[in-house]
DNA sequence: TATATTTGCATCGTGCACGATATAAACGTA
DNA sequence: TACGTTTATATCGTGCACGATGCAAATATA
């Protein structure tokens, strides 16, 4: 076994660790103007790309659980930025809809991407590298969300 | 302004965040055997590497701050991986030093960064897009740092 | 030496994440 | 139709993260 593998400094997992906080940490100010968190601005992104939505499908596109998803659905709620309904079709479902006060943010929120990515890349980091790292850690995400699954698969 | 650029999937902080806390969850069984914890690994992680840190020098090397880092090590002490001394020099500085169950963790943790490896990788990845993802991902990492730096001084 | 400032750490409050568990509606089956 | 199972969501407890604030020790400055 590698002791050098042990080091801070050899794993991968780290900087993935700390470059997801430090870019939440960038994402703040900007957010703070519409006042909304990170997870409540990703939230928001999918409603605005399809209103409508049950708890299971948001929680589905997120990767985030029920447990993650429903405390924040009503801390949004109390927000006025959501509306929660149940569906009279099935009960159990709660339907997730924008309000006018949450549809009206995806205006301000338009300018958000670009100024994140000039503050994040800003002439030192080459576009290409940006584009693979998306790649990657896109095929990171598939590979992680597959074992996910089999390991639900062969614990039942 | 680029309507397309608000869409989650043209984002590239989402796919960071979510593998973010996949590889956490990846690491899960393993350091449940060890009884710890992902943030709690990196602390010790930092200590077998150097052992007897302030806690301000733990902070730096894992990007975090002391209202973090503060109850972390205190719940590292209630698990008796760790003593926490007020130093006689300077009464201010806490010494974090590994106790004798703390520096044994460190043979049983040897083997998970290999483990993990494979799971993660699995011939599905390919070996130089993992350290081409590393490179761009410290890279961002000195950029995000900076920027922080740059922000708290224009603050002042 | 007295006072102001800085430094190192801790505490408080809030918002995620998530495993475990609960609950009610819907469904399947004898 | 009764009853076991599945499904959709919620609740609880614990552990991060982190901004704001507090506090005591050390240091700088008048």
């Amino acid at each position: 076994m590698n002791e050098q593998q042990l080091l801070l400094s050899s794993q991968i997992c780290f900087p993935i660790y700390s470059v997801s906080r430090l870019i939440t940490k960038a994402y703040k100010p900007y957010l703070e103007e519409l006042g909304i968190t990170y997870p409540q601005y990703l939230v928001l992104m999918v409603l605005w790309e399809n209103d409508k939505l049950s708890v299971n499908q948001i929680t589905e596109k997120l990767l985030l659980n029920t447990n993650t998803m429903s405390p924040l659905l009503k801390r949004m709620e109390k927000l006025k930025l959501v509306h929660r309904t149940r569906s009279k079709k099935d009960e159990r479902i709660v339907v997730i809809q924008l309000s006018e006060k949450g549809k009206q943010l995806r205006t301000k929120a338009l300018p958000i991407p670009e100024k994140l990515f000039e503050d994040i890349v800003s002439g030192k980091i080459e576009m290409n590298d940006m584009l693979k790292l998306k790649e990657t850690l896109c095929e990171l995400m598939a590979v992680l969300t597959d074992k996910n699954k089999d390991s639900a698969l062969t614990e039942s």
